[in-house]
DNA sequence: ACCTGAACACCGTTCAAGT
DNA sequence: ACCTGAACACCGTTCAAGT
């Protein structure tokens, strides 16, 4: 039977999961679909489109969770939209982890078109909630994203270096995750000041 | 006369500035310098090398300005240590849009390697003065790395998308500059309550 | 409709051999 | 010391031609 863009995404993702974004190439994909690289281009667009895809099934387990118009929730007050923020964040840092050079791919994604996935929209909201008004929920949903995919990426480059050899294994493990609660801290922080000082 | 590093590298800088990242390869460096690609190999280590040391030119500008210990100003109070992180990531941003695809060269060579940008130091000294104590002002300085990479990243890959055509001029133009600083004040308001709130 | 074969226009890096 | 020639092991994408 004919090979399926099912087939094609699924292969590519375990590329992608087992050995990471350097040694997902189309022409190594195809080698392990068993046909010619110019077959791939039937199925998909380019490989950009390829990565487009790849990113939503990263970025899909934190799509659950609270949205903006969620009723029944503590989300409604500031403080508690401050909170809900906090746990949005830590469980995209989260699904970025769970997949190899997982940030990058999405972050790849998020350079060339921000608005194709769609956490900003869902953070922004967020933000709003909180009390950011105007254009200023958006530029702190776009602060956030870049903080957390810088961080992450930052984190799974060093893993893959140590992995590789390149790096000697750190002193003090595991201090990635308090880093990031950190810095996510500080802009949590800032955001609340900014809703409590409307002036 | 021989070929020096110095034209290795200024070479290099040139086709960055004019033509950006995607253009600046090996075998393009070398046919601009009238030479064989394997002869770059002998002034240079590898392309990660050359990178490093563009990313160093393109900080440059930026390297000037108050250090931690700079008596003479008020940046020994909190706040004006604030302040100073307040203007030395505008001018690091300054630095990063004034080459072509600037950050994200200094991105690429901060993931490998992020003790080699002096930048960081700098920024952890400055939250030091702002009261951060431990761990937490390098925690801060990285988040606000992050945060300046991601940020004009995004902004020049998307003017670079827009020069070549692929997108369309955006509706209102140079809000980036407000959009980077408003992250920029929620980074630095929260840094300031998380001095204020020593418990 | 779906794929092959083959090409086009590239990459980064190495290294014996030349001068 | 410094460079050439040539190779190695790759890339992403296109497209006429086949089935």
């Amino acid at each position: 039977m004919p090979l399926t863009r099912d087939q094609v995404i699924e292969t590519a993702f375990e590329i992608l999961r087992d050995y990471g974004l350097a040694d997902l190439s189309m022409r190594r994909l195809a080698r392990d679909l068993g046909v010619q690289p110019g077959a791939l281009y039937w199925h998909v667009k380019n490989k950009q489109e390829l990565l487009g895809v790849l990113s939503v099934m990263i970025m899909a387990p934190s799509d659950s969770g609270p949205t903006g118009s969620d009723p029944g929730s503590d989300a409604l007050t500031e403080s508690g939209a401050i909170a809900a923020l906090r746990l949005q964040s830590r469980t995209i840092r989260r699904a970025l982890l769970g997949v190899r050079d997982g940030a990058e791919v999405v972050a790849l994604t998020h350079a060339l078109d921000p608005e194709s996935l769609s956490v900003l929209r869902r953070l922004a909201v967020g933000f709003e909630a909180a009390g950011l008004r105007g254009h200023k929920a958006g530029w702190a949903a776009k602060a956030l994203v870049h903080y957390i995919l810088g961080s992450v990426t930052e984190e799974q480059t060093r893993s893959g270096l140590i992995q590789a050899g390149v790096l000697a294994a750190p002193a003090e493990m595991s201090d990635a995750e308090d880093a990031f609660d950190f810095g996510l801290e500080l802009l949590l922080a800032g955001a609340a000041t900014t809703t409590n000082a409307p002036r």
